[in-house]
DNA sequence: AGCACGCCGACT
DNA sequence: GTCGGCGTGCTC
């Protein structure tokens, strides 16, 4: 830390303030007091007056000047915060690019990239008495092929990989998917030559096979990006990253924000988990930023999933990401069709479905995967069996109380229904969440362990032992030597739900799901087919991803093209969107007024707009619609004036580039 | 966010 | 003339 550039005679510090105002994220400059010359150092966090003499805000030094063209007088810096330089120059760079992409603040960036500080673990630190766990790592020999990689993405080299299903078993007896032991192994590899790997993982439970097959190499050395640390353990964990010796860090989206010492890749799994998307301003995806940070450093970067996201596949059709060739192991999938066999929904499952499950039953674990967790009555035709929906908008029926059926959708009671279908005049109710299935399991495979695993309760392992494991999607236990069977259920449930991205976020979960299974295990979908099932069955989901794709181009939907919402008063949007005005390359939709009420209150009167561009036209659309945005804030606080405080003014403007949501119903 | 500056209407 | 209303813009 000793090496971050000092004032050296500079009377000039340029500072970054911590301020959430659009209009204040600007470097500001600053007299270079003399008692502190010679401490002072580009990344330390500082006290600076601002607003007047004696009120005081934070910063970041970003560097140091002779002069400076501020017209006035130059307050001086008045405290040091902490000797440690905590912002690199490098994670400078990155949270200004992010930033200005996403139409956003760098110093909301900077949050996530640095925890606050904790003086009792500084001290640690700065004794040597940290708990260094890398002090008894074992030096990894990486085989041939490992440090090949290694030595490519060190050279800036960008993959996309598809991970091996099945699980495996490290050297300590502990169960992990092969893609989070491929995945360490590359780590270990960027490693050994010497360099940073950054390791990012959507969820806990991903980044927990990752430590274990680290550990079960002997590197132990890891520095965790967590949420479930204390804050304690993150700022210890900070400063190891910020050592100036290469480190394997492994954690959630905000890892890709962490400092590295000569950093040689990031490597990201499973890139379409929406948890990857940053839900604060200005949210940006985790894969977004390690596409700007590979980029402006220089380092690899390595995609790796069961299932590949539009996004990567784009980047991979433009040549920009480059597949792996080698096929992948992949489970036997068997597809069931269940339209073609009678009375297949009598039960839970089609009778097929039910004999794999009980052939699997014999030698161990068997995982079926539903929609929803709970109970989720839904309605079903009392004739024909087809599930039923609302007259007024398609959506699902449910049953609030147990006698009435109404829309799950819009409330509209299912009163005088009728099948489409059949013509039948009865609803019928059927249970499809995760703990209706699981009771009717325990009468329909009696004598048989069955197990639960939901959002609310997750369960992260099972044993060998026979047991049937019902799991919500995303949910699944990892069970030891994998399972015998895997079944999909609420097939065509889940490819109606009614968003852009259906068709990709069910081939992740099927997938994620099959690679669950024992190597000769095999995983069953229940389902009448279409084009998404018989691309998972086939194994052919990267065809159906690159006619997706085409079909996305066509329409100019994302991620062929870039979007951004604008929202707020319908003033506001029409100002920012007369910015764009003569921009080739970009066109929106709406301003379309904005439903009020909703999740966060929205009051009634605000209107959203949706811009499409292109990438090559982002940064300036960013910079327009920022200016905006700018220009809104900087005159808010007289027309707020006289009004309630406290409450921020509602029509103000808000940008969001790259939601994954926005065409979403 | 807060606070200063400045440009028009009512006042000693 | 000058006090003070609030709209406008800046904060190193």
């Amino acid at each position: 830390m000793g090496e971050a550039e000092a004032a050296n005679g500079r009377p000039v510090a340029r500072v970054l303030l911590d301020s959430a105002l659009p209009q204040l994220d600007h470097l500001f400059d600053y007299a270079v007091p003399g008692e502190l010359a010679g401490e002072l150092r580009v990344g330390q966090r500082v006290r600076v007056p601002f607003r007047s003499r004696d009120r005081k805000s934070f910063g970041y030094v970003i560097g140091f000047a002779e002069h400076s063209d501020f017209g006035g007088e130059l307050a001086p810096v008045a405290d040091i915060v902490t000797p440690v330089p905590q912002l690199t120059p490098e994670v400078w760079r990155l949270a200004r690019a992010v930033a200005d992409r996403a139409g956003g603040s760098a110093g909301d960036i900077l949050r996530l990239a640095i925890p606050t500080r904790q003086v009792r673990i500084e001290k640690q630190h700065a004794a040597g008495t940290a708990d260094d766990p890398g002090a008894h790592d074992r030096p990894y020999a990486p085989a041939q092929e490992e440090a090949r990689l290694a030595e490519l993405l060190a050279e800036g080299e960008r993959l996309a990989l598809t991970a091996s299903h099945g699980p495996i078993r490290l050297e300590t007896g502990e169960w992990v998917g092969s893609w989070a032991e491929q995945l360490a192994r590359a780590a270990l590899a960027v490693h050994a030559g010497g360099r940073s790997a950054i390791v990012v993982v959507p969820d806990y439970r991903d980044l927990d096979q990752v430590r274990d097959a680290l550990a079960a190499r002997g590197h132990a050395g890891i520095v965790r990006v967590d949420s479930r640390q204390s804050n304690a353990e993150r700022y210890a964990g900070f400063l190891r990253a910020l050592d100036p010796v290469p480190r394997i860090v492994l954690g959630n989206r905000s890892a890709v924000y962490a400092p590295a010492h000569r950093l040689g890749a990031i490597l990201m799994w499973d890139d379409g988990d929406p948890v990857l998307a940053e839900p604060l301003t200005p949210y940006v995806h985790a894969r977004d930023a390690a596409l700007v940070r590979a980029e402006q450093s220089g380092a690899g970067l390595l995609f790796s999933a069961h299932s590949r996201s539009a996004e990567v596949e784009r980047l991979v059709m433009l040549g920009y990401v480059k597949a792996q060739v080698n096929p992948p192991r992949r489970t036997r999938v068997l597809h069931a069709d269940a339209s073609v066999v009678p009375d297949a929904f009598a039960g839970r499952v089609p009778e097929f479905a039910a004999r794999a499950i009980r052939e699997g039953l014999r030698h161990g674990p068997v995982l079926v995967q539903v929609a929803t967790p709970g109970y989720a009555p839904v309605a079903v035709c009392g004739e024909c069996g087809d599930l039923a929906r609302c007259g007024a908008c398609a959506g699902p029926i449910g049953f609030r109380t147990a006698a009435r059926g109404a829309c799950r959708w819009c409330g509209e009671f299912a009163t005088d229904w009728r099948c489409p279908t059949c013509g039948g005049r009865h609803l019928e109710q059927r249970g499809t969440g995760s703990e209706r299935t699981a009771e009717q399991f325990e009468r329909q495979f009696a004598g048989t362990r069955v197990l639960l695993s939901d959002g609310e309760h997750p369960r992260e392992r099972v044993d060998a032992r026979p047991a049937l494991v019902v799991a919500t999607r995303g949910a699944e236990p990892l069970a030891a030597g994998g399972y015998r069977t895997v079944v999909l259920l609420d097939v065509e449930r889940l490819l109606g739900i009614e968003t852009l991205r259906a068709g990709e976020d069910c081939l992740r979960w099927w997938e994620n799901a099959a690679a669950l299974a024992a190597p000769d295990g095999v995983c069953v979908i229940a389902s009448g087919g279409g084009p998404v099932v018989r691309a998972f069955a086939t194994g052919r989901a990267d065809e159906w991803l690159r006619s997706e794709l085409r079909d996305r181009h066509a329409l100019r939907y994302p991620p062929s093209v870039r979007v951004a919402s604008v929202t707020g008063g319908p003033v506001e949007v029409e100002r920012a969107l007369a910015t764009l005005d003569g921009l080739p390359g970009v066109d929106h939709l709406g301003p379309a007024p904005l439903p009020p009420g909703g999740r966060a209150g929205t009051p009634p009167g605000l209107v959203r707009a949706i811009v499409r561009f292109d990438y090559g036209h982002g940064a300036e659309v960013a910079r327009r619609l920022r200016g905006a945005l700018v220009a809104d804030a900087a005159g808010s606080s007289s027309r707020t004036r006289g009004k309630q405080p406290g409450r921020a003014r509602p029509e103000a403007l808000r940008l969001r580039f790259d939601d994954r949501g926005v065409f979403d119903s």
